[in-house]
DNA sequence: GGTAAACTACACCGTGTAGTGCAAATCGGC
DNA sequence: GCCGATTTGCACTACACGGTGTAGTTTACC
């Protein structure tokens, strides 16, 4: 029965050092030494360091889905106003994605490695299940008369493209500093040609 | 005076590797023994593997903005259907992006070790050009009436993404395989979506 | 065919790292 | 306060890798 504080010390020190090294880069020396515990404890609860990376990425992953989605209720919950819930959300989104060092970093972290752990494949796919949240909210919409939208998956899969993507190619997920002003010309220059393309 | 034909095959090789196993997990040995080449060859060629990689990458990128440019100008040098002309671009793009293995794992190297080397930050810079090129076409197309286009720049910006963003999203910049149609799919949606915000 | 420069083969050093073994210290629950 | 499980500290193995030194071989060029 090993001690949970202890694994949750692990965790976070093995994200910590993963996202800032990558994966090959990493050692579990420093993991261990990040997380105050001792080399051995690291190998008795994760048993190698690639299932500790596994382990700590799948847990990540699930926890930026849940935060995603907890925000797609939080600004697309009551819309009256379309432009500006929508661009309210795009901000929410890029600036989640732009802005949190750990979420964009987790991208990179999942482009870096995923050749070399084709396991990483499935966390990927969840991603998914987010767009197709999106795209829910928006046949919502779109019944209610405030959007014309003839494939919501097609749509909310533009969406999030026209309000993240130039950001991500732009500062390389997060790893090149972009202005706070930037992302947000960017974000709502990319909702406003959504818009533009699905008005009723 | 170094023999040329070594460094290229030393280049060759390099970036094979470096594509194939990313900048930590590359050896030099490995290098060498793929470029048909003595490891003490590499390093009086190149130094060391820091400036190998760099290297390698610095041309690579160069080779690839020179294809672009020459594919904009194939495909968008004398327009008449604007939709049919945009639509072949759009294709030519995200295949060039998304079934050129080499090129999809350049960028996956790129987002992967950018943190680790800033010198690779101005090689990024380049793309900038690129799209100020496609910025270019754009404003042409719309002096002659067949667009209707405000910020020419931001318009290549949108379009870039609509045509390349969602296939390299699934699949990850080429890591998760994606069929010929979905890609085809993903980009023509795209294109429509920009003409359908974009048409006089 | 000779000469200088480039290349090869190979041994070698130092270092960093994944992972193991084990006795002693520590801690949680009774 | 006791007991069993967990953790610690540390030594240790095995190995891979970056980089160097060198003596000898090949190559380009005159």
């Amino acid at each position: 029965m090993p001690r949970p504080e202890k694994r949750a010390a692990i965790a976070k020190a093995a994200l910590a050092v993963f996202l800032r090294e990558g994966y090959a880069r990493a050692s579990v020396d420093v993991i261990a030494a990040e997380a105050g515990v001792s080399k051995r404890t690291v190998y008795n609860h994760y048993g190698d360091k690639e299932n500790l990376f596994l382990s700590v990425i799948a847990e990540t992953d699930e926890g930026m889905a849940e935060a995603f989605t907890a925000m797609l209720d939080r600004t697309l919950g009551e819309v009256t106003d379309v432009e500006a819930a929508l661009l309210a959300f795009g901000r929410e989104f890029a600036t989640a994605v732009a802005r949190s060092p750990e979420r964009s970093a987790v991208m990179r972290l999942l482009i870096a490695e995923i050749t070399h752990f084709p396991a990483l494949r499935e966390q990927w796919g969840g991603v998914g299940r987010t767009q197709r949240a999106l795209a829910d909210r928006l046949a919502d919409l779109a019944s209610r008369g405030l959007l014309a939208i003839d494939d919501p998956v097609e749509a909310a899969a533009h969406f999030g493209v026209l309000a993240t993507s130039m950001v991500n190619n732009l500062s390389l997920y997060g790893a090149v500093p972009v202005s706070d002003e930037r992302v947000d010309e960017l974000v709502t220059g990319g909702v406003r040609l959504f818009l533009r393309a699905h008005r009723p």
